[in-house]
RNA sequence: GGGCCUUUAGCUCAGAUGUGGUUAGAGCGCGCCCCUGAUAAGGGCGAGGUCUGUGGUUCGACUCCACAAAGGCCCA
């Protein structure tokens, strides 16, 4: 007969498929009719607002995977913020300004800049930032990022230009602002200066040269009594020739040990004692000491030489800087090329020469060089050295140089107007770094990082110049040349910028943007003003963005809560806002800076183009679907670096499934339940099915410290764990029996169905803010009476009642029972393995009664109450707690009569049930019966449970598992004694017999 | 070359509890087996690690120190 019929089997809508791609576009379009985000904020508006201010990409292409991961670890904590008790908007920004997006454009549009004119060009601009925000925008949504899409923040909106121009005049009002030439990269091929973020190593072939200096006069020389006609040189090495026409002197360490040394045509050098040996192997020319050492500040004292190929001199100085690695230790010095020459020209007042001009091409400061692209000018340098017996030899290179990380081309050291913030002014450095003690950083190493960062940093160049930006408000009087920066003008540009955005500083004369009739604060000259041509460096901009953003969008407060970048942000975003703040408010922009690591291929290595092993978000989508990338990374240690790629997707992709088929189940067997009308409360709930609500209990507890810490993989492995270990492998296996075979309607099911909703929300809320797609899909399967929201985003984070943890003799019990557990089944493996059963529920367990062991196991348990609980925990069809006498076993009752002797008895047991099997016919009886002693007090068991349990370490619960005897019911699968032979009911046991009754079968 | 960081089973992670001590854990994957009433599911058991390497401190180090290798970010 089929009894199957008869069964309540899981139920459900939800299909164990998932279906990601094809899923998920379908519940982006419900959460944006419905307007999900909003509700949200509407929900939480009257919590404390906790915000995480969005650091904004450059819309200047579709996104790549690094963005993804931001993002999506920024919805995580967004969403999690949201539920558990704090009103968190989350308004995205972008950078459309700078020359990432300025390139993008020329190379779409194919524009020629030099002819184009800058209004037209920055239209251009506009429309491709525009069309990538567009762009992006849609790609971040698509990975379920929930937020203010449709009012982000724009760098190039006229209220945030506007806010650039406050910022600016803020800062100029301080003091910070200020006017100065100084060697910055400098791309002749973008004809641009370049912030160190936009520089990138390279190697690069240079030339190598040693070039002599003539000694003009020197007090060691005479000192030393050398007679000033013999041919003295001071011997430089240096890999630019084209900067020698800068050079103004020679920097030697005060400290090292330096030398005369004499080549074999007579000729006399002056190096560093320790680079002669491979100066003389370099050159190829034997080098021979002609006296003694002496230290570098000697050899400098009123040294003067002659310029190799200029009619100027070349002084001797010395700088600590001086390396002995490489070279001659005597460092070529040009300030206008080189950022330690600079700095040695302030301490020795030494010209700034800069006889390179904006593309390349040596002025008329570089003599007969004049006119050649530096390139050229390197060879001609060295030809003509050649020529004038002035190189000592040259050779090529190939060395790490920096390169313009968007035209590759290799970059110049060159001395140009530009416009900084003096990062020592007002003591702004200090105080940024006392102010990184407040912020709490994650990791921790981010303090230490971010001080590092600040402590070497030169002051903030924040000119550019190009057009695609927020000019820099500087008037110049046409009269007296002087830059001209006031409270008044910086107001009157910020009016026009927030009317007319920054386009009005191009197409607007600077009369026209400054206040009527103004004239010149240093010579009252009404000649007239021109305006700067610089721009403002992104960073500037970005740096801001806590001003222009916090403080002005309706949604949002000053400061932050929380930063999250990459790691390249310490030098970038984190520092440029901390600086920003600190210069303007004195408070840091935000209060805790959280870092995620690169993502990088299987290998390890970073993505690039050229190595081709770059992964475009989108083909993960397609394949997978966002909730496995989101998941990815929220199974990752995203504080460190993550490797991404097929394999590690595939295995998220497999516990995924895990997850959902948990629900799924879960889901499925509540077809039939009403929470309202058929809960069962919490004491009378069967002891197993509170087990599992402690379970639960600790989830919650755990898995929200875990989120607060920002430890999302710890989450994931939590959540992972309890599916598998506690529900999966234990407690759904174990209720399959009670849900499937007992009457629908019975306390017992409805016990199991009240912890199983409970469950089942409770997964679905932890995992909202990671698997935002799935559990969304999840809700929109429940019964509408599981409901009191729209979507799981409304949902708040979960909390069961204290008592539901169980107590510490309640928690105890169950640490042992599941110990048990693994015992008794290592016991039934063996009875498989010997083909005596099949699984567990063709076993009966013996255990021996002993009452200490079962007191220290079962506390405060009655035999009945072990009997019937572990009957179901194990899904054995009998557990006996026996004692054996004479040669018989006796089943204990609850004041059942106890004998000493738990091994002796053990044994016994053994050998009747051996005695049973050979009676009944086995092959192998001794192979039908496995015996085990489960130790319940492990040496190695907590402190906690030494308590409650008695002190005797040596005593074990002696178990024995065989073959059940008796018939198998035909509905549930148990051995009984004896199943019905009744027409109605044939082959039933007594507990399905009951069950059936009234219910009709096929 | 400098600063900061990473390196525990095939993969992803725990842990080594504020100051070193007996057989270093999990999930996935893998192997063997069971079930067919979660079924392109579910269950059981098992095999996998000289804790990146080398030296040192110590009675004893995966854990402390030094150096090194590989990789990452930033800077020169």
């Amino acid at each position: 007969m089929d009894y199957s019929k008869t069964l309540n089997l899981p139920q459900t809508s939800l299909p164990m498929k998932a279906s990601l791609p094809i899923k998920e576009p379908q519940i982006l379009e419900f959460w944006e009719k419905n307007q999900i985000y909003h509700l949200v904020q509407k929900k939480t508006a009257n919590k404390s607002a906790r915000i995480l201010h969005d650091g904004p990409p450059y819309s200047n292409g579709k996104i790549h995977l690094g963005q993804a991961f931001n993002k999506i670890l920024k919805d995580i904590v967004v969403k999690f913020w949201n539920m558990t008790g704090f009103h968190s908007p989350y308004v995205p920004g972008w950078d459309t300004h700078g020359l990432p997006n300025e390139l993008e454009a020329i190379k779409t549009f194919k524009l020629d800049r030099r002819s184009i004119h800058p209004v037209e060009l920055r239209k251009k601009c506009r429309e491709s930032s525009l069309h990538y925000v567009e762009i992006q925008k849609k790609q971040f949504q698509r990975l379920g990022i929930q937020g203010e899409w449709e009012k982000p923040y724009l760098t190039l909106d006229h209220s945030y230009e506007a806010a650039i121009i406050e910022a600016f005049g803020m800062m100029s009002e301080k003091g910070y602002i200020y006017r100065g030439k100084k060697p910055v990269y400098w791309c002749t091929a973008c004809e641009t200066s370049l912030a160190e973020a936009e520089i990138e190593y390279q190697e690069k072939e240079s030339p190598s040269i040693f070039v002599k200096f003539p000694i003009k006069s020197s007090d060691l020389l005479k000192d030393l009594k050398i007679s000033q006609n013999s041919k003295i040189y001071v011997l430089i090495w240096t890999t630019t020739p084209w900067t020698l026409p800068g050079n103004v002197a020679v920097a030697l360490h005060p400290e090292e040990t330096y030398c005369l040394a004499a080549s074999s045509d007579g000729e006399v050098y002056l190096l560093a004692e320790k680079r002669l040996e491979s100066v003389s192997k370099a050159a190829g020319v034997t080098l021979t000491k002609i006296c003694d050492g002496f230290s570098g500040s000697a050899a400098a004292s009123n040294t003067v030489c002659r310029h190799p190929f200029l009619d100027r001199d070349s002084v001797l100085i010395t700088q600590s800087y001086v390396t002995m690695e490489d070279g001659t230790g005597c460092v070529h010095t040009a300030p206008g090329h080189g950022a330690e020459d600079f700095e040695a020209s302030k301490e020795f007042h030494l010209p700034v020469l800069v006889p390179v001009d904006a593309h390349g091409v040596l002025t008329e400061e570089a003599g007969l060089f004049k006119g050649l692209f530096i390139q050229d000018a390197n060879e001609k340098i060295v030809e003509h050295l050649r020529e004038t017996r002035l190189l000592l030899h040259s050779s090529k290179i190939s060395h790490s140089y920096p390169h313009c990380w968007r035209c590759r081309k290799p970059v110049i050291f060159r001395a140009t107007e530009q416009w900084f913030v003096g990062v020592d002014h007002r003591d702004l450095r200090k105080k940024s770094i006392a102010a990184c003690k407040e912020i709490k950083w994650y990791p921790g190493w981010g303090e230490t990082r971010m001080r590092a960062s600040l402590e070497q940093r030169p002051d903030w160049c924040i000119s550019r110049q190009r057009v695609w930006g927020v000019p820099l408000p500087v008037f110049y009087c046409l009269s007296c040349d002087k830059p001209i920066v006031t409270k008044e003008t910086v107001e009157s540009v910020k009016r026009h910028f927030l009317e007319e955005g920054a386009d009005s500083w191009f197409s607007k004369t600077a009369a026209e943007l400054l206040p009527v009739g103004y004239l010149c604060p240093f010579c009252q000259s009404q000649k007239g003003f021109r305006k700067e041509n610089d721009i403002f460096d992104v960073w500037f901009e970005s740096g801001v963005s806590h001003l222009a953003v916090l403080e002005n969008h309706p949604s949002l407060s000053w400061p932050s809560h929380l930063y999250l970048e990459g790691p390249d942000q310490y030098r970038g975003w984190f520092q440029v806002s901390l600086l920003s703040s600190m210069a303007v408010k004195e408070i840091p922009p935000y209060q805790q800076v959280l870092t995620h690591g690169w993502t990088l291929d299987l290998e390890g290595r970073a993505m690039h183009k050229s190595i081709g092993n770059v992964i475009d978000p989108m083909d993960i989508l397609k394949e997978y679907g966002a909730d496995i990338l989101r998941l990815f990374f929220a199974s990752v240690e995203f504080k460190n670096d993550v490797r991404i790629g097929e394999k590690v997707l595939k295995d998220v992709a497999e516990s995924y499934r895990k997850i959902r088929n948990t629900c799924r189940f879960l889901l499925a067997n509540l077809y039939d339940f009403h929470p309202e009308h058929n809960s069962v409360s919490y004491i009378h709930l069967k002891e197993i099915d509170q087990w599992a609500l402690s379970r639960l209990y600790d989830l919650i507890e755990e898995t929200k410290k875990f989120y607060e810490n920002y430890d999302f993989h710890l989450v994931y492995y939590r959540v992972l764990n309890f599916c598998v270990q506690d529900l999966s492998s234990v407690y759904l296996d174990l209720l399959k029996d009670r849900l499937y075979t007992f009457r629908p309607d019975s306390e017992e099911r409805r016990s199991a169905q009240t912890v199983l909703y409970r469950i089942l929300m409770t997964l679905i809320c932890i995992l909202s803010p990671i698997l935002s797609f799935t559990t969304e899909e999840i809700w929109q399967n429940l019964p509408v009476a599981f409901k009191d929201h729209i979507s799981v985003l409304l949902l708040e984070w979960p909390a069961l009642p204290v008592e539901h943890k169980g107590d510490e003799i309640f928690r105890a019990r169950w640490g042992k029972i599941l110990g048990l557990r693994e015992a008794v089944y290592q016991l039934v493996e063996v009875l498989r393995q010997n083909k005596i059963v099949r699984q567990p529920l063709e076993t009966c367990v013996y255990l021996i009664y002993d009452p200490s062991v079962f007191q220290a196991i079962f506390q405060d348990f009655s035999v009945e109450k072990v009997k019937s609980l572990l009957t179901e925990l194990l899904i054995v069809s009998d557990v006996r707690i026996v004692t054996v006498e004479n040669g018989e076993i006796k089943d204990v009752a609850a004041k059942g009569r106890v004998i000493p002797g738990p091994t002796a008895q053990a044994d016994k047991l053994k050998s009747i049930l051996i005695k049973e099997a050979r009676s009944r016919g086995e092959e192998k009886p001794e192979d039908s019966v496995a015996s085990l002693a489960y130790d319940c007090f492990p040496q190695n068991s907590s402190g906690k449970l030494e308590e409650i349990t008695s002190s005797d370490p040596t005593q074990a619960l002696q178990m024995i598992a065989a073959k059940a005897s008796g018939e198998k019911c035909a509905r549930c699968w148990r051995m009984v004694e004896k199943v019905s032979t009744e027409p109605s009911s044939s082959g039933l046991c007594h507990r399905c017999v009951k069950v059936i009754e009234g219910i009709p079968v096929s």
